[in-house]
DNA sequence: CTATGGACCTGAATGC
DNA sequence: TGCATTCAGGTCCATA
């Protein structure tokens, strides 16, 4: 489920409520994909400063010292209340505090929590370098995108899936930027002229604002920390809509398999 | 270095 | 009804 918009509407939901909180425990339920790489005593103690994100992590602060990593993988989601139910066979992460109770729920498991000293030092470092640019930051320029896609000779879909020039893009928004930036998404990406790279640019900003404005998508069960699902999937031209007509020109949609995940595209309205 | 394929894991939907 | 197959929002790692 979750890329950028997930995890920041995840954020948007409990950072308030939790910052300034005393943790009281921590516990683990089953392994997710990494170990959270200190004793849950460790942070027994420690105050909670403030929740930040970083492409699809969240970077939850500690006091005096110390940060958790947060991935919600394919199909993790965050609660944040003051009273929980006992945890389920799915949930695999509850950091109690003095103003409620953070819970991490993922079935698949491929999401993690991962304890980290310093933000500059492993293994937070190493998870965080190699990221590219925030494309809500303010720092995600038209002109350097393109010129970052001048190096890549990968096909621009699989460029916006490995974060490298830009992150938070994940399957479904790689697909909705490109359908409205016009582009095939098996187009080569040193191939996009300056035009259509600042189109694509305007489009993955776009994309992912209004997904946020509309509390993400929700496929399956995706929601934010209070439980509440989101709207986005309902706006999607492309995005799991094979053989239905495009909203713009009635022709069918089209689906392919690059890198072994689907791609969704518009034969008419995204040109090579 | 790039490109590719497999790995991790569970559950829902589909097909016979 | 039962069982096998396919697919799903991510990303790391081994191999060529």
């Amino acid at each position: 489920m979750p890329e950028l918009p997930e995890v920041e509407v995840t954020r948007l939901s409990f950072a308030s409520r939790i910052t300034g909180a005393r943790i009281q425990a921590a516990s683990l339920g089953k392994p997710l994909r990494w170990p959270l790489g200190c004793p849950c005593e460790t942070l027994t103690g420690r105050t909670v400063t403030g929740v930040r994100r970083r492409g699809k992590y969240l970077l939850i602060d500690l006091q005096p010292s110390g940060l958790l990593l947060m991935h919600l993988g394919m199909s993790g989601s965050v609660m944040f209340d003051t009273h929980l139910p006992p945890p389920g066979r799915h949930d695999h992460f509850d950091l109690v505090t003095s103003q409620g109770t953070l819970r991490l729920h993922d079935p698949r498991r491929f999401g993690a929590v991962v304890y980290s000293a310093d933000e500059q030092q492993e293994p937070a470092s190493k998870l965080l370098s190699g990221l590219g640019v925030e494309p809500l930051g303010g720092q995600f320029d038209a002109l350097a995108f393109h010129r970052a896609l001048k190096d890549k000779k990968a096909t621009i879909k699989q460029v916006l899936l490995a974060g490298q020039v830009v992150v938070g893009v994940g399957n479904i928004y790689a697909c909705e930027a490109l359908f409205m930036a016009g582009i095939r998404p098996t187009l080569r990406a040193h191939r996009i002229s300056r035009p259509r790279a600042e189109r694509l640019h305007a489009a993955i900003c776009q994309v992912l604002a209004q997904a946020v404005a509309q509390g993400g998508s929700t496929l399956r069960d995706f929601s934010n920390a209070m439980g509440q699902a989101g709207h986005f999937q309902l706006a999607a031209q492309v995005y799991d809509r094979s053989g239905q007509p495009c909203r713009h020109c009635q022709t069918p949609i089209r689906r392919i398999v690059q890198q072994q995940r689907s791609t969704y595209f518009c034969p008419d309205c995204q040109r090579p």
